[in-house]
DNA sequence: CTGAAAGCGCTTACAG
DNA sequence: CTGAAAGCGCTTACAG
């Protein structure tokens, strides 16, 4: 049996779907060429067969068809561009998509969005989805440990720019925070508020970012003379829940740290949690890594070091329209710098 | 002059660009019907083929143009759905795509979402860039006054979902949630609690569900037999800032409110900043319309009606496809409940 | 099991 | 100023 047709999907056009350039071509009595000047607003055409062609749209509802404008077009550029997340509805994603879309308006560039929730199969269906439906350029936050199977897209004369993670394997524009200077200014200022022991709780290691998270902990207190207690280091968390339990148990040791480094949203929503409990967060000092929304409102205040995601997506989406314009480099590195924004948290002194 | 080719887009083929069907089939020495028979993954090609073809694919990097092929395809279905969204940055609407994304993924198909910011003009724009890119049907959080320009793709066979807001001027399936109703639940909850001067704050009076919000006020208020004070109500906030001054407006007066029903998110932040502010977050009651991330983490914690967007994309996705599949009904709204989440702030007692 | 011809909706490259 | 022919990359509808 056929599907019924929807009651209200009347058919305005005889062959069923949707009216074509040939039909507005048919009725307004001219070439489809004709009408095609005319939906692009080409000059040189008379105003009587502008008036014909335009009349002829409105009475069918003629949409133009840019997917197929754009397969015979000379540049076959499909005004989209895909970008790869971590997760479209966090916070730090959902910044980076926004900053895209803002640039990529100006140029009536639409923005194909897609979450990876750090799985690495789902990387790359998604940018074979992407390429698939010719995007014109790809912003990746990478998940998986190895990007080398886009260098067919960048040969291709995709434009290709990784964001917050750097790619392995493979060369291309990448925008970075930069993540070891802003671990270090973390806990460079925990020290200098008089705290030694000071505990590193942190995502999954396979993470890039967390990794040189990590580093720039280890740097800060290596600068200062301090050798950190092994057992203040905690990695591999990636929930909040999972954070809470670390911090009660770095709380229960013998020697519990002063103050803590939180080098990830969720593990800083997790750890506050924890000190709330046992009503140590006025006791504890804590710097964050990556700033959120109400961390001001909460008591007390909580110290960040923040990212800047609107700065990335909008450079980001910068060098891909660039490289679509025809300039050319050598990809590059690019970092944003990270502010300390103190509110609290952070400048409880040791006792 | 010609822009120069970036000097890592060596091209893997002579005309330039990337390699076609076309290509491989020369390469494989097979029809291009052949290799579209191995792309697709159809039976009845021998195994010799399929290998020759398979080899001069990953010879030539070649990609299929998806985009092409849905145009020649029997259904044209593009496997892209366009979400028109209020803004992708914020968490409500970010929890609606992701949603989305997530009942889409299922089915192979993408989401193209843009961000309207209350902008007529952008509705429109968004939608005709969604329509011409030929997605295959359209989930839409209207900000404008009138959506029957819509009536072009409904009548073309382009399912489409209204969510958040109903649409005007047109009929179609639509996603709300049930505001009146969340609104007397709130209001209802701060009467418990021996309130009768209850203050609402709200959103643009032009938004329709803001309209519903201070109906539900209303209602919850004639029902108790309590008259609001005509200086508690106060409209048309659309940032933190200005509700944060119109709660400070509003504890100066004579006789202050005892509690706020804050109709809106950032409403909801900005009112307790000025209660803070003043010392007053304990004194005065508060219950905000829409959850928000720690709003239980806040001192005291934020009571609200929640509203659910992870089910109401999730719902405006599958109808959209199951209109896709041929089903077929009578456009009709869905009404999603509100829930009371009690954490402290609505649960002040009125003196 | 395989392929030649036609065509999806549009633009290009011409010719008049 | 206008249009007929060819073709973008692919699939359909056939024929063998």
């Amino acid at each position: 049996m056929e599907p019924d047709p929807s009651p209200t999907a009347a058919r305005p056009h005889p062959t069923g779907g949707r009216a074509t350039l040939r039909d507005v071509a048919r009725l307004a009595a001219v070439s489809p060429k004709t009408v095609s000047r005319v939906v692009n607003r080409e000059p040189g055409v008379t105003d009587a067969k502008v008036a014909a062609v335009t009349a002829a749209i409105e009475k069918l509802g003629y949409r133009p068809n840019f997917t197929a404008s754009s397969l015979r077009r000379a540049n076959g550029r499909t005004a989209t561009i895909g970008a790869v997340l971590e997760n479209v509805a966090n916070p730090f994603s959902s910044a980076l998509h926004r900053a895209m879309e803002e640039v990529a308006r100006e140029r009536g560039v639409l923005i194909l969005a897609g979450s990876v929730d750090e799985d690495p199969a789902r990387e790359r269906a998604l940018i074979s989805a992407f390429a698939g439906r010719q995007v014109d350029g790809l912003v990746v936050a990478p998940a998986s440990s190895n990007q080398s199977y886009l260098t067919t897209e960048i040969l291709g004369g995709t434009p290709v720019v990784f964001v917050d993670r750097p790619p392995v394997g493979i060369q291309a524009d990448t925008v970075l925070i930069d993540n070891r200077a802003g671990a270090r200014q973390a806990v460079g200022h925990l020290i200098a508020h008089g705290h030694r022991a000071i505990a590193y709780l942190g995502d999954l290691s396979s993470i890039a970012t967390a990794q040189d998270r990590l580093l720039g902990y280890q740097e800060a207190l290596a600068s200062e003379g301090i050798r950190p207690c092994p057992e203040h280091i905690v990695q591999d968390m990636h929930t909040e829940e999972a954070a809470e339990q670390a911090v009660h148990r770095l709380l229960e040791l013998d020697s519990p740290p002063t103050a803590l480094f939180t080098a990830q949203n969720l593990v800083t929503i997790g750890a506050i949690r924890a000190l709330r409990a046992r009503h140590r967060q006025h006791a504890v000092a804590l710097v964050g890594f990556d700033d959120f929304p109400l961390a001001d409102l909460l008591e007390p205040g909580v110290t960040v070091v923040a990212q800047d995601p609107s700065a990335m997506g909008r450079l980001a989406a910068s060098l891909i329209f660039r490289r679509l314009d025809g300039e050319s480099w050598e990809p590059a590195v690019h970092e944003i710098r990270t502010q300390l924004i103190r509110r609290g948290s952070g400048e409880i002194s040791a006792v």
